[in-house]
DNA sequence: TACATCGGTTCAAATAATGAAACGCAAAAT
DNA sequence: ATTTTGCGTTTCATTATTTGAACCGATGTA
């Protein structure tokens, strides 16, 4: 008996050949790294973010590295069903009106935003700087609520915004109570030099989790943007699986000491609070 | 030479066959209707609605008619992504963050739902009815932007609620300046019954939409809700296309000569603002 | 004029989707 | 207590579907 490793463009399977019938072993041999069709599919929406609002079928292609056949019947499938539209002057491709239905639908079902902006908001008047709670849509964290301070100089987040999790305080408070998966996957890929302070070697983000996970919050000092500072801390839903997490952003210049000890105590209740409105219970080795 | 009709379980073309090589012959002759797998996988979502938050495996298999492996394996390709999210008691699964992220997005590019809602307002104080202005998304037709009555006995218009072809004021307005094709589409399909009044037969409808185009307004009365009278007025894009309607919706018993002579103004004025907005331009036969 | 790049199309080859059957489990019915 | 039913999930051989290199015509550029 031996083994075997067939590789294809998309994903990589390990058989046991054994005699003369070879048969795909499951579970701890079969690597299936393989995107489904539809993943594939969906993953070109990500290619869109602030500052790429129209793509067009070529740049979609070598984005993703997809045939341009391939990448034709995506879009037409995504653009038929109102995901992408596609202008007809310039054909290139926007995301579509299919979006506003969904939310809306979901805000009507699941009316959490509301209480989470409020949440939010309570964080900002607590402690005067920019509040804003994220949560993990798919593959990424992305703030959800946001209340800005009032200050003049003050830090803004965009609601919808991404926060990468090696850069911010928000995605270290995350990671730090993820599972090993997740997080593997998550600092496996390149990580992005934000700042010249990012962390961008794996194994010294690593070791910042361990500390997180012994205090319940985490920090982040000018990783994603120069002289911010972010202060985190998780919440989690049922089972004590991590949701997401409730941050503070400052400018560095306030952040004196008995500020920050106001701060992280706010933090925490508001984590309290998102913990409870998502029904969550904390893991049984959460240090509070 | 002759002609050959190839089925498979998801599509049907036509194929021309002529000496000794097969060739689909595209444009009139190949009719793909065969979705792909991305748009079958999309088309789960289509399932949710304001009365169906939550679905299972088996009634989303059932009701798609896919097999429950295929359906399965669609619905974790969509959690992955964050369209659906499973709950972990239920196992049920609902529409899911992602659509948060692209929608804030979509917005912060094109806010053109901003524009709208104004267009909405206006249209409503100056009729005061509910006032709703519908797009395209996908295959349907959605109220972007609602301004409700502010009179006790008022008609409530949810945005993101679909407004079915056949049944409402804004889908023959749509309709009426609709390619051919999609008409024979939206129509083709089973038509609902919301009423007593609804028109279900295609040929009546036909019949109104002719006479939509010559007045460029359309009128429901009671087809989509008892007692209740809409009108509405198509407006276009870029080269005359159609891309939505600007609609009022009132208690039939509110409906005298003298207000709908002002309704159907406000009406056609809001429409010519959508189409502006939208840097469109009426067709050549446009009745105003 | 030549050259590059764009969106889009073609079709045989190769892959990934499919679906019937079976499984384990829980709740409902007997 | 036992059987039945229905759920979500897994399996795997079959085959329908995706895939991609090459191609096309249009448009833009050196």
């Amino acid at each position: 008996m031996y083994y075997m490793l067939k590789a294809t463009p998309n994903s990589v399977k390990l058989f046991m050949q054994s005699g003369d019938k070879a048969s795909a072993t499951k579970g701890v041999d079969t690597v299936t790294a393989g995107p489904s069709t539809v993943l594939k599919a969906l993953t070109l929406l990500d290619f869109f973010n602030e500052r790429r609002h129209s793509i067009g079928l070529s740049d979609f292609a070598k984005l993703s590295g997809y045939n341009k056949s391939t990448t034709l019947r995506f879009l037409t499938a995504l653009e038929s069903k109102g995901f992408v539209e596609q202008d007809e002057k310039t054909r290139l491709y926007n995301l579509g009106p299919a979006f506003l239905r969904f939310a809306q639908l979901r805000e009507a079902c699941f009316p959490v935003v509301d209480a989470v902006n409020t949440i939010a908001r309570d964080l900002n008047t607590s402690t005067g700087e920019t509040a804003h709670v994220s949560a993990v849509s798919g593959e990424w964290l992305v703030s959800v609520g946001v209340a800005e301070s009032q200050k003049a100089n003050r830090v803004i987040v965009e609601p919808g915004e991404p926060c990468p999790y090696h850069a911010t305080a928000s995605g270290l408070a995350y990671l730090a109570f993820a599972t090993p998966g997740f997080v593997e996957a998550a600092l496996g890929r390149e990580l992005e030099a934000h700042t010249s302070d990012t962390l961008t070697n794996p194994r010294l983000i690593y070791e910042k989790l361990e500390a997180v996970r012994k205090t319940g919050i985490s920090y982040s000092s000018g990783t994603y943007e120069e002289e911010v500072l972010g202060v985190a801390a998780p919440y989690f839903g049922p089972g004590g699986r991590i949701c997401g997490a409730a941050a503070i952003a400052l400018p560095a210049v306030r952040a004196t000491d008995a500020r920050m000890v106001i701060i992280e105590e706010s933090i925490r209740t508001a984590a309290k609070r998102l913990t409870a409105l998502h029904g969550g219970t904390y893991p049984e080795d959460f240090p509070y």
